[in-house]
DNA sequence: AATGTAAGTAACGTATAAGTTATTTATTAC
DNA sequence: GTAATAAATAACTTATACGTTACTTACATT
């Protein structure tokens, strides 16, 4: 298992290099929407609860980087742009499937109360 | 999708209560090695490049704490202590493999230079 | 002229994760 | 009596992620 570099950082894993595209407390959340829909900027934040502008334009930004989304912009006042999720970042949706149901289980095993799964 | 307490943490889904049993730098790499073997801590640490003793005790502690491993110490000197996975721990295992593989494409789709899984 | 709008940016502060270096422990081997 | 050993711990520093608040833009509407 050697390091390897990708754009001046080093990687220790595969699995590093998976969660620096798809880590962090919001990318998932992100991507897990525009799955099925293209969505604007102000239709992300409402969905999301929580999200800040700053983290919702910053993630979108990586995510774009990373070519998992595309954003398109209208040159309108007041602006219109609109993301969707690129064949790239379709690929990383089956993972997040994976590890959303690891979460609704240990909720479970928990014993939290939980609006379930489906 | 609503918010829950566990620990004294809130969390705004479950793919973060996810993350808070397998995320970080170090975890899943333990974990993957303990899939299959009984290791003491000299073991992990050989094992895992470039992680520092700081890290395998409090990622270990971690685990620990939210049952995936148990600890074994051995009253002898110099000490001996061995980890083991748990049936918990073991439900991370799948989890952990499709990370992992995702990671695997990334770097392919990426041109890097890398030894092919299996 | 002032207000509202969507999609941000900038400056700043806080919190958490991770890394670095030195020290501890009890016993056996030299 | 010094050194080696395994498994840590403690104090400290650095880096990164995340959050907060205020501000910007260009046009349309009131």
């Amino acid at each position: 298992m050697p390091d390897f570099f990708h754009d001046r950082k080093l990687y220790y894993t595969p699995i590093e290099f998976a969660i620096a595209h798809i880590g962090g407390t919001w990318k998932m959340p992100i991507l897990w929407r525009l799955q099925n829909n293209v969505l604007r900027f102000s239709e992300l934040k409402k969905d999301i609860p929580h999200i800040t502008d700053k983290m919702l334009t910053s993630q979108l930004k990586e995510l774009e980087s990373k070519g998992l989304i595309h954003r398109t912009v209208y040159p309108e006042v007041p602006p219109k742009v609109e993301y969707n999720i690129t064949e790239k970042g379709k690929k990383a949706i089956p993972v997040i499937e994976v590890i959303m149901k690891y979460g609704y289980d240990l909720i479970k095993e928990a014993g939290i109360e939980y609006p379930p799964l489906k």
